[in-house]
DNA sequence: TGGCTACATCGATAATTGTAGGCATAATCT
DNA sequence: AGATTATGCCTACAATTATCGATGTAGCCA
């Protein structure tokens, strides 16, 4: 791989004089310009971008710790992530931590190492001291849908709490009543803000939320579907399902099946996320919409703000407006 | 940000002692050792990767360039890739090209500029050429789910022609006959592998493969959609369907499903990938698996053999076998 | 016309952080 | 004592950027 100078003793001139070229600096005649790209071209010369990191003290990469790129709620964001970045010109590095504490660590401190510019965290579950000391040492970072109880950090989130509430109320319109929830792990902050939507938009409206139609899931199918199941057996079963999110949805949906009752004729149901596969034909589930390209796009752009030094002193939260989206899985009840 | 030399003066070693202990070298004394970690701890000193770098002419890192993350098809081969790749030491670079070949070749140049120390390309459309150039450079590189005509290199992909082979197989077991098939892109050489197999095992069973059950496809649903509904008005409809892909079979379900027709009742379907969504109650795809994971880290793992130099010359060219997962989109032809 | 300033152009050199090989010194073993 | 081994330091890189100084030339004024 040539180097610098032997561009430079190609073309007859320094060192310095090729660094000036590459890097758009004023003040070198035209003649030795071409001269230096002849050379450049003939060499296949391409610069080291470890060198140039080295001295400038910039990288030019964004960490990214998602919790697992498998699940189908994180492509679109990564896609976000980096469509921006690399507009932006930078690189992303990608690490699975599957929302385990440890790991997570160790891809920081990894990614610390190699001196990325900025991390962008997404349903992190790193502690909140770590971040608190990244935010102590002015590193620029961001947190993708997840906030902070005690610090105070750059975000973007979709309103969880709205969504909730979107997807309730659009089931008491419809004239639902004996309305279940299905829930998330009680550790994820979302969960417990959609949980929060849920009872408030039951109490809005006068109705009473029975503990025993509010279930705890995991986000994913089995949860859904064992809650399910035990929703179906109530002596007074619900009328309609909200669930926290589109996996549990697909989850009540085989349950339902399974007990002979059909979407939406005998059960209406409500997801969270408009995942992609939410909207097949044969699921056609009502869910909540996330923006989840939009939420990576922006994230990526507060935090290269962050990065290049144009913020502000004052943390950039941003909140996203959920959107509801009906399709086949809701209908008015009956009578 | 404390540096090497920093920690030194604060142990009062040189820093060639603190990059023995830092690198794990011997002859270093038990308590000066000591002395050094107590000043790295207090300092929350953290080598710096690109210096390192510099000076050994390695990264330790790998990039990555598939056409779009957000398609369901390659999560899992990247989370293989990710997880070889971080037991190994190394990371990842993401990048979406789209599948534009203008787009994979910034990316390479970038990827290059960087440094990585080799390059996986998941069904790259990149130029032969620019392939050769690199394998002419000896710059390690392997390819996932494409193959090069005429470059000899390292690639890792599914058997396409078998896996077409057994999903035909399979349908002719169940004694249909007339058997569509709904093809890939024409430039994409998997979908030609496959439009292969279903000939030979048409041909093999003794059947004829009218030209009018062959439509072309684009990979998502709404080719299938449209191919089927071509297909459903036929004179002489076909008792089941052979998609190139799971999105297209999805598609041809939902045409399926539109003309009054029930799957597996009136008409069969296979489709290939076995991605995630086509295992769900609600669709219950019979498809041909790919084992994606396994791909990505079988990859991951002959590239990095190769980046440290414990390949052979001769290229690695896996060839995985294809399965076929018989779920509820397929039945014995009535009659 | 001599001398001065201003600017265009290029090169020499230091600096960035860390590794590795050679070398000096001290300790231990024949 | 001489050889060997253990320990730690000195120094030369790695590839680039950034600062500053050197050189030459043109324009301008007295």
């Amino acid at each position: 791989m040539p180097t610098i100078i032997d561009v430079a003793k190609r073309a007859g001139v320094s060192k310095s004089t090729v660094s000036k070229i590459l890097t758009d600096k004023p003040y070198v005649s035209h003649e030795t310009r071409e001269k230096v790209m002849k050379a450049i071209a003939e060499l296949g010369y391409r610069p080291n971008a470890i060198a140039r990191s080295l001295v400038r003290n910039v990288t030019k990469t964004i960490g990214l710790i998602i919790s697992d790129i498998t699940n189908p709620f994180f492509p679109e964001i990564v896609r976000g992530i980096e469509d921006k970045a690399s507009e932006m010109g930078y690189n992303i590095f990608i690490c699975n931590s599957d929302a385990k504490v440890e790991r997570e660590e160790a891809y920081l401190e990894l990614l610390l190492e190699k001196r990325v510019d900025g991390i962008i965290f997404t349903s992190a579950r790193i502690t909140d001291t770590r971040i608190a000391d990244l935010r102590r040492h002015n590193f620029p970072f961001i947190l993708v849908s997840r906030t902070l109880p005690d610090v105070q950090t750059d975000y973007v989130v979709v309103d969880n709490r709205a969504g909730a509430y979107l997807a309730v109320e659009h089931l008491i319109s419809l004239g639902h009543q004996r309305i279940a929830h299905i829930t998330g792990p009680k550790d994820a902050s979302g969960a417990l803000d959609r949980l929060w939507g849920y009872q408030k938009a039951m109490a809005d409206h006068g109705l009473k939320t029975d503990a025993e139609l509010v279930k705890e899931g995991d986000f994913r199918e089995q949860g859904g579907y064992l809650a399910t199941k035990e929703l179906l057996s109530l002596s007074s079963a619900p009328t309609a399902i909200f669930a926290a999110n589109d996996f549990l949805a697909i989850g009540a949906l085989q349950a339902i099946n399974e007990a002979g009752l059909e979407v939406p004729e005998d059960i209406s149901l409500v997801g969270f996320d408009n995942v992609h596969l939410a909207g097949l034909t044969r699921i056609n589930l009502t869910t909540i919409n996330q923006p989840r390209y939009k939420m990576g796009l922006m994230a990526t752009e507060v935090l290269i703000e962050r990065i290049e030094g144009r913020g502000g002193p004052d943390p950039v939260q941003l909140v996203l407006e959920p959107e509801l989206v009906i399709r086949s899985s809701t209908k008015r009840l009956a009578g």
